[in-house]
DNA sequence: GGTTCACTCTACATCGTTGTAACCATCGGC
DNA sequence: GCCGATGGTTACAACGATGTAGAGTGAACC
């Protein structure tokens, strides 16, 4: 069927070892040897065949990646941005979704799938704080995005420092009553958590009163949440000059509902987003945003997790991506305006 | 190191086969037999070795699919559904970029991975029909999204037909002067000359009047392209009263510019899309388009790619998906209006 | 001229599974 | 009481590559 290396082999004239150490680059062959392989490999259009390597060097050349959902488009980027360090590094990523719920996190940690990747790169959503003993596997992993505790590296973006920074932002653009968006309550340790506590923190350091009628609750980051929550807000009549979205979806959502409800952006309120996605440069009024750090924080993960497949047993190692604030229309301007009743 | 057949047939006292017969849930075992056995492996916490396993059924439970760009919307939710029909069909699904590059695209057939997987799911953007030829491989394909040539499997959207749905659904909103943004002059196969055909095919059908100062040009389907391309027109002063977006991203594109020069949608121009990607439900105006049948068409592929794996040797056979017109608020009116000079 | 060494290559075992053939029991049928 | 069928299990040889040890060669060295 498909040509192996008995097969360059016998057609060159030389020992099966010999083909792999041509394939393998080994430098101790003699020119015409080496030429005369080659022309065999040639000739007879042989590929190694990747699953026998696997299996006698222990390794699949594979790492997975476990994220919440490729149609959200932040994880797209970010599955984008890891197979290209990946492939930078010559290992080939295998994308599982978990859909963000526990149960398929959990199912992730633990699938058939981790007999076939080398390690894992994991993007958890819905795991809570307690459950963080469940990470400590027994095969390379390193976690992504999130804030959790375990002896486990982690590539996580400032998430308090980077809404710390929109917040103020916001704030010095005049804001005083800024909206926040997308706020899971009795969370301790996920996004939406820490996004808020560097929320209230700006607050709290530019001296602007907190009203916790202006925090709107979305479970789901998506835009049609975003949406609801803007309506939500807008119909409470709470008066609001600036709205930080906690990701961009959600700002987008929002941008979307004040634009049907006549409320101008930038000029009756300011909004601002966080991930940077692609869209955020496409929206009306274009998206100001946070821009977390994406690609470093893809290429970190990977070289953390082909240096534990490589044996390094250091101490678990946290890093922090640099994120930046990006400031387009929809936050350059901001003036309080008080909403219905 | 890990736990092998071995340790655990050495654990219940059996033969090694004795355990994989178990593994492989073989009907024919002794209840007690069974039992030791399995109890052995919730001890040793034995996991199968799936690259031993591939190496010895020579398959790797794997299809691969090569797409253009994750972070293009409509190829991200492509994915999604992929997966998903994999998932249920029992296989895994290696994803890998082409970045829409002609010579990525010949890669991707002919890569290391292609060792890796059973079968490939091949969505090309860049190859022109006259390489079909090299569509020819000695394995499973099935190829994704276009009308190309060439004795392979293809499942297909209704692209002409489903664009001449579109642009007849503008006309039937009174639309006189459309515009089709994205075309690709000299294309003789891609989605871009059969929606184009579909477009043509429509007017004439309807008697309106073609005017190629209204056909806009865009390599890439991107927002900005979009945008881009619509700037082209309005400055080029040709009055217009519909737009037809060879896909979301260039109509949404061209939305946002609409919007931002002040024309009214769907007031004085009426827009349609292509793909009805998950943005045309939160666009302002929410975008009018085609679904083009994602589901069905990954569904579809996979079944395809595994009856091949299977053996199957069958002439090669096309599936074109069923569409529908979305018609949501950027179409819902239209009247001509002349633009500029 | 023998020893050493570097270079080039080969034979063989091995990675962890599964397919094949064959073995020993047991069983029913005649 | 012998026969064939079936059930339950095992030994062994694959799958296609690579690591190891070691066998030849020839040149360099004393």
């Amino acid at each position: 069927m498909a040509v192996t290396m008995h097969d360059v082999a016998r057609r060159a004239g030389v020992s099966i070892k010999t083909v792999s150490n041509v394939v393998n680059a080994y430098p101790h062959i003699r020119p015409e040897t080496r030429r005369r392989v080659q022309e065999a490999i040639d000739d007879l259009g042989y590929r190694l065949n990747t699953t026998a390597r696997n299996l006698r060097q222990g390794r699949t050349g594979m790492i997975g990646l476990a994220l919440p959902e490729l149609s959200l488009p932040y994880f797209a980027e970010l599955a984008d941005s890891v197979m290209r360090a990946a492939e930078a590094r010559g290992v080939v990523v295998l994308i599982e979704q978990t859909g963000a719920q526990r149960e398929r996190e959990l199912q992730a940690l633990d699938s058939a799938q981790r007999r076939l990747t080398d390690g894992l790169l994991f993007s958890p959503l819905a795991l809570e704080p307690e459950e963080t003993e469940k990470l400590e596997v027994d095969y390379p992993m390193v976690l992504l995005g999130e804030r959790m505790f375990g002896p486990v590296d982690h590539v996580t973006m400032a998430n308090v420092e980077a809404s710390r920074a929109a917040t103020l932002h916001l704030i010095e653009r005049g804001c005083r009553r800024i909206a926040a968006i997308g706020a899971h309550p009795g969370e301790t340790m996920g996004s939406a958590r820490l996004r808020y506590d560097g929320y209230r923190k700006a607050l709290a350091e530019a001296g602007v009163p907190f009203d916790p009628r202006l925090v709107v609750e979305a479970g789901l980051w998506h835009r049609a949440t975003g949406a609801e929550a803007m309506s939500t807000l807008l119909d409470s009549g709470v008066p609001f000059d600036g709205v930080f979205g906690m990701n961009d979806a959600l700002a987008l959502g929002a941008l979307h509902v004040l634009h049907a409800r006549g409320v101008s952006v930038p000029h009756d309120v300011a909004v601002m987003g966080f991930d940077d996605v692609d869209d955020a440069r496409y929206s009306e009024p274009l998206l100001s945003t946070i821009d977390p750090g994406r690609e470093q924080i893809a290429q970190t993960a990977v070289d953390l997790l082909l240096d534990r497949i490589g044996g390094s047993t250091v101490e678990p190692r946290r890093v922090v991506a640099e994120f930046q604030v990006v400031a387009r229309e929809s936050s350059m301007l901001g003036r309080l305006v008080p909403q219905g009743g």
